[in-house]
DNA sequence: CATAATAACGCATATTTTTGCATTCCAAGT
DNA sequence: ACTTGGAATGCAAAAATATGCGTTATTATG
């Protein structure tokens, strides 16, 4: 593991177990653990972390990690998707269609309306308003391997 | 419904249904659909509102707003709060305490290193290096009328 | 009503975060 | 070891957000 990789697990950690409202208090624990870098530097790694931050009402304003910040998580049993009209048909392995609905329904990406799952075929209906095109980039985003798929 | 409400519920509205990366992208929305503010007051909606913001790939940082942004849910069927030592003990009416247990859970707290129910019965063992009090300012900031528990 | 108390707000400024650009670091290939 | 290309970083400046303070609006109270 090298030295970013330490950074910024160390980041996570910290995050994870105080409430940190200044990128200067966290880049202040860092440099006392040892690690030598700015604050530009951390602002990056947050948002390669996916590092989010939410009012509090005791500290103003804090970080957190989200628990689907930075998963690159594969989207096993899905052979192919398809979009027709404003829906998009993702054909899966047989049985897989549920969990893979549950892993796309739990991103809570904007532009699903709904989703319907049978055994191998998922239904998903897009609000009217969207590009197919920010819907594919939102779900690019949440797993990855789906580039061939498109 | 008053001015400042109805403001929020558009906030909240708006966020929703787009990817907003910059308050005055939603100054501009705001303003064109007939409310008059600025970006300061704007900032405390939001601050209000417990709207956070996070990081997309597609879009630099987008706000959001939270499952559990703003509910000030009751947490209904609790009958007592106590502190004992790093442990918490909350009583409940018969056959509450798993779900009571299970919306404590869901909020996260950092405090919290874990959480057992019994039939009314909570036992919430916190981590040694925490105060109660931020304990208690956390569980009273995602539910309301715990105040006279404590 | 008049008046007091509180909440909401704008302005200007302070604080915090992000980013363009130049530089340095590091690993791969020769 | 030398070269090279991309990643990582720092610096300084820009951008975005938060806030102190004074003012205005709103609500409560006598």
């Amino acid at each position: 593991m090298n030295i970013k990789e330490k950074r910024q697990h160390r980041i996570v950690d910290i995050i994870q177990h105080q409430r940190i409202s200044r990128q200067d208090e966290l880049l202040e624990q860092l440099l006392s653990d040892g690690f030598s870098l700015t604050q530009a530097t951390l602002s990056r790694d947050l948002k390669e972390l996916k590092v989010g931050k939410i009012p509090d009402s005791q500290h103003g304003s804090i970080y957190f990690v989200s628990s689907n910040s930075n998963n690159n998580y594969e989207l096993h049993g899905v052979t192919s998707i398809e979009f027709v009209r404003d829906m998009v048909l993702v054909k899966c392995l047989s049985g897989y269609a549920g969990s893979v609905a549950a892993s796309i329904d739990h991103c809570e990406i904007k532009e699903i309306a709904g989703t319907i799952a049978g055994n191998d075929t998922i239904l998903i209906i897009l609000h009217e308003e969207y590009d197919f095109n920010d819907f594919k980039d939102a779900l690019s985003n949440h797993f990855s391997g789906l580039e061939y798929l498109f």
